[in-house]
DNA sequence: AAATATATTAGGCAAGTGTATAATATAAGA
DNA sequence: TCTTATATTATACACTTGCCTAATATATTT
């Protein structure tokens, strides 16, 4: 079950609308439009993220008739912890409060934010 | 002049050593002790990235009889801004919250944690 | 000044990523 | 069933990234 590893941008866009589906499995058809169509992809560009993505197991598929339906297998939120602790040990040694100090300093934090915040901090408790 | 790409990891990690260094500019044998030693890299390889980041306009660099010596051009802070902001966008929809959240549901953020944030946060009013 | 040591430069290559064209399969229509 | 339309597959190619070997420049030692 390696599917924990970092994937390329295009292939992870995928995966994005993929998880976005209220159905499962989807075809190519529909990818295109929620996708490659913004993306300005051509079909083949699309399948060969695809494939990639069925190669790394984060998918499967399964054809019927002449087109391909996709399904999930990595779940969503496993795979954005893995990332997001992934980005905080590499760029804020693992801290939070880190990078809330260096956003706040920078001025990317805004006092809306520290207070959604503190709200949700405090219901945790 | 905000040459903000984000890097490839290697010449990150190059970066960070310079970064991290009291002195400036420092030359390759510095920088072998301090990143490619560890990497195992040799010293080529090293050079090599240092040439990539110049290139792209992260640092710049002086000959001083056979050696090299390189000065920082780019701002740690600024750079790490830049790629967090840009991750939290793609991963979290901008927000904060749904991070910790993600995270805190994940029984990755420890209540530590989270004190250390309370704290920080009652800090900056 | 030669010979030797050492640092840098030139150049290159394999794997990974983004993307496409041409070929092929399959369904649908005539 | 033959033709046409359409989706998929095969294949390929350019760039980027990680990394190195061989060649060259410069300093040091003899």
């Amino acid at each position: 079950m390696d599917n924990s590893r970092k994937l390329p941008e295009a292939e992870y866009d995928v995966m994005v609308a993929l998880w976005n589906s209220k159905v499962s499995p989807v075809n190519t058809a529909y990818l295109m439009e929620n996708v490659g169509k913004n993306k300005g992809w051509k079909a083949p560009t699309l399948i060969s993220f695809l494939t990639r993505l069925e190669d790394r197991g984060f998918i499967h598929s399964e054809k019927k008739g002449k087109e391909r339906y996709y399904y999930i297998d990595a779940i969503k939120d496993d795979y954005i912890k893995f990332v997001t602790n992934d980005f905080l040990d590499k760029y804020h040694g693992g801290s939070f409060v880190k990078m809330m100090d260096l956003l706040y300093d920078k001025h990317s934090l805004s006092s809306d934010e520290l207070d959604e915040m503190l709200n949700w901090l405090q219901a945790q408790y």
